[in-house]
DNA sequence: AATGAATGAGCATTCATTCAT
DNA sequence: GATGAATGAATGCTCATTCAT
């Protein structure tokens, strides 16, 4: 139809956002394979029949709901990167912890980055191993630039970026698993270090410390 | 029970274990979900019903291919530890470098561990969870014991663990993906490197090197 | 839910009691555990799945269809008794008339009430058991209700409900196995002879005959 | 073999009359079709093979172990029947009695009888329903026997013989069902007193009491 | 746009029976 | 005679997807 207007098409999205954040949150639950699409529609409220105007498949949606997952994730790291007074341990702790405050907030997310996405089927493995070789590049190219200029000791440029980059792996699982509300923000620091360390990066802890909160704190207000 | 010759049990032995190695290559080259017992049953060579004879079910069976895997990571790590002349440098290399080197030997284990062991159900999740626990535990005490007489920064303990054990996840998830015959061993050095420097461990690179050799002779003796 | 016409929603009970009577049919031929969801679905002209969307399973479809067999037994009853002229040998003589009847009319559920739902499964036979002890309730109460102006001889109520609940069993199984179109309702006068006499009842032989055959013209014309 | 010495067979039927027996008490607790051929030969101390070799199979095994009952029931009342004395009041009383003793003491085998034999198959239930028929041919020939010098009420021989017959029916359901050690030979004075009644035989009370005191002890004694 | 009835391929599991040892 | 490993057909049930209304 070609009228389609603008208030149409909100509508229209709107429902597909609810869509998504409910399979979010079904998925987290039971798991992908556990959860029939059917499911999914009960607990949003709307007809399979629909579900399927909306999304080409469960395995669709899933993809689409992981794309909108590394999306927000890179919009938040963007946002908190501060790239004109650039310094490595500034953006790293910065990345650290507004990567812990995004699946802290979000914990249905959590567990579908780091649970639900695995394993999916062969073609999805691939995406994601994309995605992280994606997240990977621009780490590596901050390690080759900052050797440059800096006397660090960092054999494997790749190596480093994908270590880096699963430094948060089991934390944020073992968070999950855990039922308490201990709070995965309070392992930024910690973390911020291992990984600056790991690098040969010189930097001062109470710095760190104040990376971590203003980190926090930006992302707080955003919210 | 008359004849229950030690022959026969040997012959069911075999039998268990050639339809646990059947699965792990299939689980890994179709995944869990795309697996049926069917399909491992005909890789096997055998029919429905002997597997059913050996296992209690698909799930079962995929249970008991995790626990063998992890008791062979464990028993692969006491044997190349040196708890004589303990150092942690040493120890933490070979440690690293023989956790690659079983990736690599057996890349479909790689796989069912890495990816079609995760996000199973939620009791399996549970499992695994106790599982890093348990991995970490250890890693932790070490690192609480060389704290003492060391001056390293290590924030907090728990979550160096976890970060020392994610740290091989990306590394191996990438190599799993790239189809040519890249040798994940040789990611070994600078895995420590990075490793080792996180804890603010002091150590010589040459001497990181010899440690990689050295378990790798002993490895491929023992193999 | 918009658009859940009368006539969907008739149109659903209509498949529901399609299904229903079908299964009657296919358990009636070859036993409840000789016939498959498949073959229920293959009769009734439509596919498993459709099955499972009317029934949750096999043992539950079996479950409601005993239990309206069971109502409609209690309706019927209910129907041909003279409660206003109370006189226990008019009823009783009715009872065993319109249970005969409802046998004889439907074959296949006479086939299924007294083969097929027995030995089902021991939580099956708990509610048959207590499906039994109902309809033996009333008749106790009747029998007790009767002695106090009636010198009968009933040495135990509840056996005699028993016995007489009883008493149309090997009736009706001999009747099932008989090819030929032997009228079950022929038998309606002995039965309730036997059983009048056998509570120490007194009447009058033509009085019967004629409860007999009013009840039978009653039945027939509700048809 | 041509040597099957006295022994050897007799050492093969006793294992036979173990399976068989074994088979009558789980068929009892799990029912026909919930028990393997596996349950049985665990159960007896045997291997399934060893079960084939006495057995055609699983089937089989139940329609010897149904006739056995049979021919156990046919050989009781035979033994309490006073057949120099002919009274029908007396002989009726220990019919029944026995019946119930024979309930009583082999609770799995009034199981397999009212409830596991029922609905097996069509072949078996025109097995059962012959069985039936043969029960209630003699005591049609008693009834018509009795008719021709006593002044009795029975429109029809066969319909009383089948409800007769029946009327154990429900009596033994409802006392399998009931944990509690209730006693089902409590029972035979009142099912005689029915059924006598119901043929309008005439008897005196307190002589059928006697019967069934008389036929109790005959039966303890002998067994 | 929305609904939910209909489909049927697919799967885990069971079990009576056989037979080599 | 005895054993128990091996077989594979059969079955109840699930669920992603389609489509008439």
């Amino acid at each position: 139809m070609y009228r389609t207007s603008k208030e149409t098409q909100e509508r229209k999205d709107a429902k597909r956002q609810l869509i998504l954040d409910t399979a979010a949150k079904v998925f987290a639950e039971r798991g992908y394979h556990h959860t029939s699409v059917k499911d999914i529609a009960g607990e949003a409220g709307i007809s399979v029949g629909s579900f399927y105007f909306y999304f080409k498949g469960k395995e669709e949606l899933f993809v689409e709901l992981y794309d909108s997952i590394v999306l927000a994730f890179q919009q938040t790291t963007d946002m908190v990167l501060d790239i004109h007074n650039f310094s490595l341990p500034k953006n790293m702790t910065r990345v650290i912890t507004a990567n812990l405050w995004m699946y802290q907030n979000r914990r249905d997310i959590a567990r579908v980055m780091l649970i639900e996405a695995v394993g999916l089927n062969p073609a999805f493995e691939k995406k994601r191993a994309e995605s992280i070789q994606d997240s990977c590049r621009s780490m590596e190219e901050w390690f080759k630039r900052f050797k440059i200029n800096n006397p660090v000791r960092i054999p494997n440029e790749r190596v480093a970026a994908l270590a880096f980059e699963s430094t948060f792996h089991y934390l944020v699982v073992d968070w999950l698993q855990s039922d308490e509300e201990r709070k995965l923000t309070d392992s930024a620091y910690a973390l911020s270090i291992y990984n600056l360390q790991a690098l040969g990066i010189q930097f001062q802890e109470h710095e760190i410390q104040r990376y971590v909160e203003e980190t926090l704190s930006m992302l707080e207000e955003q919210k």
